[in-house]
Parts: C-alpha cells; sequence; structure tokens
RNA sequence: GGGGACGUAGUUCAGCUCUGGUUAGAACGCCGGCCUGUCACGCCGGAGGUCGCGGGUUCGAGUCCCGUCGUCCCCGCCA
C-alpha cells in the first residue's frame, strides 16, 4: 500500500460545518473514514472528524484516478481529499445530518493511513465489552458518545472558572507531593529518592494546603484538582478523581451554600439550559435519617418514612412489639398506586431488607374490601384506619412496614423507598433536585479503633451551641458541615473550620491524637493556626460525579478519558506494573 | 476481605440448567466479485473458533464438578 504524504494540504474545513452557502467552493477535508457505500463507478464515503461527518463522492466518469483509488479506502483509514462543495442530486438530501444538504466532490485524494481492522467497530451502535473499550479508549474515545461526555465536561469546568473568577476566587495550585497524615483513606505513597526510607502520599484533597492560603490572607481560592484515595472502587469511585474545591474566609455555612448555590445555577443554565431554583432546601441530618432514611435523600420524589410505633404498640404482632419494646420502632411508607404490586415482586423487596440486616417486612395493600395482609389478625380494624390516615393511604396504595433499631428500619426502608421509586418510574429523566444536609454528627465511635473519628474532618468545627458536650457526650456534637446532594447522590461536603487553636487541640485530644503525634503530623498546621488564622469555611465537589448526573453517565468512567478499572488498574497502559531492581534500589525499598 | 453476574469467531450474542453425544450457529465486521445516487446501500461468494486458563468426572465435556485469571455490580472500606 502507498501511503501518501500530505504534503502541502492544508485542511480549508472541518467535517462538521460546511453548508449550502459552501456550494462551489474548492475545500481540502482531512478525517477518519466512518462507513463507504461502494456503488461500482460511485463511491461515497462519510468523512468523520470530531465536528461531525460530511459524505464525499469519488465519481469514475469525473476522475478516474481518484475513483480507482478510492475503490481501496476502508473504515478508519485517514484521507484527505480536494473537492469541490455540491448540493446533493434533488430528492438525495439526508436531513440527518447538519451537512446534509452538501457533499464534497472528490478530485484529489490522498491516503495518509491505513488501519488493522479495529478490535471492535468504531461506527457501529454495538457497545463492545467494558473490557476492550477500556484498552482501546482512543478508539472509544472516536465514538460521539464519549466524546460528547467530555465535551461536556471540559464546558462544565469552564462554567465553573468563569463564575468563581467572577465571584473574586484565585484558582491556585497545591502540591501533588505531600504528607501522610493519619485519618481518611489509605494515601497513595510515593517513594522519596532523597529521602530514602521517607514517603511523599498524593493529596486526598487539598485540605490544609486550602486552609494554609485562608490564614495567607488568598480570601478566596479555589482549585479544580485530581485528588487520590486508595480504597476499593465503585461505579462512582475512582482512585484518582477530581474536585472542584473552594474555600472563603470570614463566611459561615451561609456565605459558602450562597456561592456554590450560584454556580450550580450557573453551570445548569449555561451548559444544559437548565432552571434550577433557589434557595436549595436544607435538611438536618438527623432529620433527613428520619424522612429518608439516608443522608442523601433523592428528593424527586416523596414517599417519605413515617414512624408508626405509637399506632402497632398495641397489636399482637411480636414482631412489632417485641422491637419497640427493646426500644426500636416501626417505621412504614406508603406506595401511591402500589396494591398492584405482585407476590414476586414484594418477596424481592423483603430480600432487599433482609439484605440491609433489617428483620423483615411487612405489607399491606388496600383493597375495596380492606386490607389484603398478614398484620389483619395482629393490628385491629381502628389501628388499621389511624394508620391510612396518618400515611395518608387510599385505596389502590401499598403501605410497607419495617421494624428494627430505628437506624437499621431507617437504612432498609430508605432503599426500598429509592428502589419503589425506580420501579414506579416516580423519577423523570432530565430533572434535578439539589438538597443541603446539614448538621452532621461532629464525631462518631469507631468500634474498630476504640476511638472516636471525625465524620467529615477532624478541621471541621462543632456547632457553638453543643461544645459543651465536647467533654462529655462526644458523639452528640453536631458540627458546622453540609453536604450537597443532587438526585440523591452525594456530589460535595464541607465544614466551617476551626480557626482556633485551643478547639483544635481538643478536638485532636478527644480523636486519640497525642501531643506528639499532632506535632509531628500536623504540627505545621497548628503552628499556622497561632499566627492570625480568620475564621474561614469551605467545600469540596465531586466534579466527575456532577459531569455523570449532567450527562446521564451510570459510570463514573464514562466521564474521564483514561479511567481506572475496577481493580484500580489502567487498561490501556497496564499500570501499576513491576519496576526493575536498579529502580527499587535507586529508592532504597525492596518488595516483600 | 466478603457476596454476585459474566467470559463461545475480530465484535455482540445464541447454544450451556432441567437433559453431556455427529460437522459449535446468527448478526455485524473482514476478504473476493457485481453494481451510477447511496447514506446501517444492495446482491453473490468466501475465510474466520485453544468455547478465558488449568485440573477432575465420563466411553465422550462449550455443556457437569473444583480451582484459577480477567471484566463488571454490590457489602465492608471511602475523614
Amino acid at each position: 500500500m502507498d501511503i501518501d504524504t500530505i504534503g502541502d494540504w492544508k485542511r480549508t474545513d472541518d467535517c462538521g460545518s460546511l453548508r449550502r452557502d459552501d456550494i462551489g467552493r474548492e475545500v481540502v477535508l482531512i478525517g477518519w473514514v466512518n462507513r463507504r457505500r461502494d456503488l461500482g463507478k460511485l463511491i461515497f464515503i462519510d468523512l468523520r472528524d470530531r465536528f461531525g461527518l460530511t459524505q464525499i463522492v469519488f465519481d469514475k466518469e469525473s476522475d478516474a484516478i481518484s475513483h480507482e483509488r478510492a475503490s481501496i479506502l476502508r473504515n478508519e483509514w485517514v484521507i484527505a481529499v480536494k473537492g469541490e462543495v455540491t448540493p446533493r442530486v434533488a430528492g438525495q438530501e439526508n436531513p440527518d445530518l447538519p451537512t446534509g444538504d452538501i457533499e464534497v466532490k472528490v478530485n484529489e485524494l490522498k491516503i495518509l493511513n491505513e488501519t488493522e481492522v479495529p478490535p471492535f467497530q468504531v461506527n457501529g451502535k454495538i457497545d463492545a465489552s467494558e473490557n476492550l473499550r477500556l484498552k482501546y479508549r482512543y478508539l472509544e474515545l472516536r465514538r460521539p458518545a464519549l466524546f460528547h461526555n467530555l465535551v461536556m465536561r471540559h464546558k462544565i469546568a469552564l462554567s465553573i472558572r468563569n463564575f468563581l473568577n467572577t465571584e473574586g476566587f484565585l484558582e491556585v495550585e497545591t502540591p501533588f507531593l505531600a504528607k501522610s497524615t493519619p485519618e481518611g483513606a489509605r494515601d497513595y505513597l510515593v517513594p522519596s529518592r532523597i529521602n530514602k526510607g521517607s514517603f511523599y502520599a498524593l493529596p486526598q484533597s487539598p485540605q490544609l494546603f486550602k486552609q494554609l492560603l485562608m490564614m495567607a490572607g488568598f480570601d478566596r481560592y479555589f482549585q479544580i484538582v485530581r485528588c487520590f484515595r486508595d480504597e476499593d472502587l465503585r461505579a462512582d469511585r475512582q482512585p484518582e478523581f477530581t474536585q472542584v474545591d473552594l474555600e472563603l474566609a470570614f463566611v459561615d455555612e451561609d456565605g459558602i451554600m450562597d456561592v456554590v448555590e450560584g454556580m450550580m445555577v450557573d453551570i445548569f443554565s449555561k451548559v444544559l439550559g437548565y432552571g434550577v431554583s433557589r434557595p436549595f432546601s436544607r435538611i438536618e441530618y438527623n432529620k433527613a435519617l428520619d424522612l429518608y432514611g439516608s443522608d442523601k435523600p433523592d428528593l424527586r420524589f416523596g414517599m417519605e418514612l413515617v414512624d408508626v410505633s405509637d399506632l402497632v404498640r398495641s397489636s399482637t404482632l411480636k414482631a412489632f412489639t417485641k422491637v419497640i419494646g427493646e426500644g426500636g420502632v416501626v417505621k412504614a411508607i406508603n406506595v401511591k398506586k402500589g396494591a398492584s404490586f405482585s407476590r414476586k415482586e414484594l418477596d424481592e423487596l423483603s430480600s432487599m431488607v433482609t439484605d440491609t440486616g433489617a428483620k423483615g417486612l411487612f405489607w399491606a395493600k388496600l383493597r375495596p374490601d380492606g386490607w389484603q395482609s398478614t398484620l389483619n389478625k395482629f393490628v385491629p380494624p381502628d389501628s388499621r384506619s389511624a394508620l391510612e390516615e396518618r400515611l395518608g393511604a387510599v385505596e389502590g396504595d401499598l403501605i410497607i412496614f419495617v421494624s428494627d433499631m430505628a437506624n437499621v428500619a431507617g437504612e432498609a426502608l430508605g432503599r426500598l423507598r429509592i428502589e419503589i421509586g425506580r420501579r414506579l418510574g416516580l423519577v423523570k429523566d432530565g430533572t434535578y433536585s439539589f438538597v443541603w444536609i446539614t448538621r452532621f454528627p461532629l464525631l462518631e465511635y469507631d468500634e474498630d479503633e476504640k476511638r472516636y473519628v471525625a465524620v467529615h474532618h477532624p478541621f471541621t468545627a462543632p456547632l457553638e451551641e453543643d461544645i459543651p458536650l465536647l467533654g462529655e457526650r462526644p458523639e452528640a456534637v453536631r458540627a458546622r458541615s453540609y453536604d450537597l446532594v443532587l438526585n440523591g447522590e452525594e456530589i460535595g461536603g464541607g465544614s466551617v473550620r476551626i480557626y482556633n487553636i485551643g478547639l483544635q487541640d481538643q478536638i485532636f485530644r478527644i480523636l486519640g491524637l497525642g501531643n506528639e503525634e499532632a506535632k509531628e503530623k500536623f504540627g505545621f498546621f497548628l503552628e499556622a493556626l497561632t499566627y492570625g488564622a480568620p475564621p474561614h469555611g469551605g467545600i469540596a465537589l465531586g466534579f466527575d460525579r456532577l459531569v455523570a448526573i449532567m450527562v446521564g453517565a451510570e459510570s463514573l468512567r464514562d466521564v474521564i478519558a483514561f479511567p481506572k478499572t475496577q481493580r484500580a488498574t489502567c487498561a490501556v497502559t497496564d499500570a501499576p506494573s513491576p519496576v526493575g531492581r536498579d529502580q527499587l534500589a535507586e529508592l532504597g525499598l525492596s518488595v516483600l
């Protein structure tokens, strides 16, 4: 095969831009062969680049040489053509293509590259296995769907930068070669050659650096920044991911939420043309668990959890009375028009409940002739009508009960709520519902480590009114923290920070961090607190997740150009990989 | 660390359980031929398989059993 060089040809137009107005122009197009239709003396090719498709025509009658050469072209070859933009034969326009009114009649062809048979069809509708799509990512990226996601990602990032710039934020880069600190996720470590036996850690977030920038008087900082956490992956979790990291001085919760809400409204309007209404609703953490059994509730539909313990206390059902006697609860949801659920579906829901560790589920279908339920013989009629009234249940509805300790029952019903919402199609595509979840607990007791750990991070300020509780009941202290939840997914979390050295010391002590260790791990930070630290706070938003929701992707992999597999490997390059002995020796390392 | 699903032409899948049995099929792609208005072009012909890998049961294994590797989903974990 003879391959041509491009010579002095210059591309005059991309493959998505030619229109009727261009008819008569002599153009040079370069791109990939998306599809060929060889009719014998006439060959059509859809030429593709990232901007679109343009049909080019090789006509034996008008240019026998190019036509002859074109007969060997195959999908995914790279070609350049010179030719004239002509109108398509009347009635042969293609309304599905923006360029469908015209075609380019070729009078000179250059073949710039040929190709092996690709491992999957770039132009096809069929999706190859994720395996192949990841390994040959550069081919997958030629396909419009994934490419579109990355364009959206770019647009969203651009909107964010523009918005924050207008609001007076400075983008500042912080180190990737950072210090390993206790608390939080497992670190990715980087060995130091110059200081053998010592390690950098890749940042889980720029948390301390951005607080130092506040102490430096930067006032408003942001960064769209890569973060690293060496934990197991999920569809919504990558080991390296991108945060929109913000920090502001001299603000409280309201000031921070205000900026973020403004930013979200701006992005959704500019990128999706979608109107988000402000202010976002706010629900305190405890209330969210009560009403939705989740700290990231999807508020696109209702179906709230209702405590009915008092109404069934006098029933004769042990599963209810025993749990209540032990301090548990009976909670219920009303599934509107749910009486049509089949026995099989209810069994599936029931097994979901047992999977979460809850003891099981009872249900009642509201039929015209009364309840269809095993509860009938245990719950007297007047209790039944009281339940119906509290749940707002009417004929055709389905009431689902779960009894257990409050947190277990809540979680179980919370999951049911989401699953039922999905099954009943209560969630419309293309709708977005934001909610702030506020006042998380500051600390929780870790049974494994036998100590308190920070729910958010150790620099989060406690609610002022709860500070007196720090000594006696640390777990009861609420934090000045907030998560931003979009469509039932956590897309960000932040807090007002501690800026007082005494309070920070106290928190470290409660976390079981001795003076020595605190000094060794966080000494630089504690010292910084003594040199005039301003009140400040901030938030980190999961950029990949935000993009995924906005483009409707199911996995973060679909909004990242070169993502990691679930085993945290790079399918393209095969990283991580062993390194030679020399390289290890230079670092003073050996492998166990 | 635990649970689950999947793995068969280049690709996507069927065949696999109940019931192991001649030559493992389809579509798309690929190769060759024909075709002047196609746009998922059409028509004719052809090539292409270590049934992920290893072991076991059996006269006989894509099919049953065990192990292993890979991809994905979930729990733990992810301040």
